[in-house]
DNA sequence: ACAAATTGTTAAAAATAAATTACATTAAAT
DNA sequence: ATTTAATGTAATTTATTTTTAACAATTTGT
C-alpha cells in the first residue's frame, strides 16, 4: 500500500512514566508483548482499534502517542 | 484478536458537508472506493496510518472522525 | 422515463498486522 | 558475579485489512 507519511510514538517514554513493561502494556489492551514492541519500534502500523486501546490505557488521546507526520511532495 | 469496543465514525456526514464521493476521498487517501465503503459501514478497522490519513483529508483529529466507545465489562 | 453516477456488497487474491515460539542481549536485583 | 527480569529481534503461522473486479441497487441529472 501507499504510505506518504511517517508514524512515529510515545510509547517508550509513557511506559517509562508509569513504570509499566512492555509485558504490562500488552496485559492491559489484550495483545502479546512483541506487538507492543514491534509497534515501539515502528515495525509496523497497529489498528485504530489498538492505538485507540493503547491512548486509553495512558489516558491520553491518540494524537498525544502517536505522531503522523506527512512527507513533502514536490 | 480481542476486541473490548466498538468503533463509530462520521464519514458520511464528513463527505457530506463537503460534497466528496467515496471515490474523491478514496483517491485522496490513495486507497480504493471499497475500502472507504468497508470502513463507513464498520466492516473493519483501519489501519492507524489510514486513519490518520483521512483525519488530514477532512482536516480534523482522528477522534473527530472516528469515535471508539469501550464495551462495559462486569 | 431514461441515462449516468454513486453506493452496497461480495468474492478472491494480495499485503500486512498480530500471535506464537524462540533465543540473544541488556538491565536490574541479590 | 550470578541470577532474574526486561527488551530486541527473527521466523513461522494465523488473522485481518486492502486491492481488484464485478454486479445489483439506489440516487441524481436530463
Amino acid at each position: 500500500m501507499k504510505r506518504s507519511g511517517q508514524l512515529h510514538n510515545k510509547l517508550n517514554v509513557l511506559r517509562a512514566e508509569k513504570k509499566w513493561t512492555q509485558q504490562d502494556l500488552a496485559n492491559k489492551v489484550g495483545v502479546s508483548r512483541q506487538t507492543i514492541a514491534s509497534i515501539e519500534a515502528n515495525r509496523y502500523n497497529p489498528s485504530l482499534i489498538l492505538a485507540f486501546e493503547i491512548a486509553a490505557a495512558f489516558d491520553k488521546e491518540i494524537q498525544e502517542v502517536f505522531q503522523y507526520k506527512l512527507i513533502e511532495e514536490e
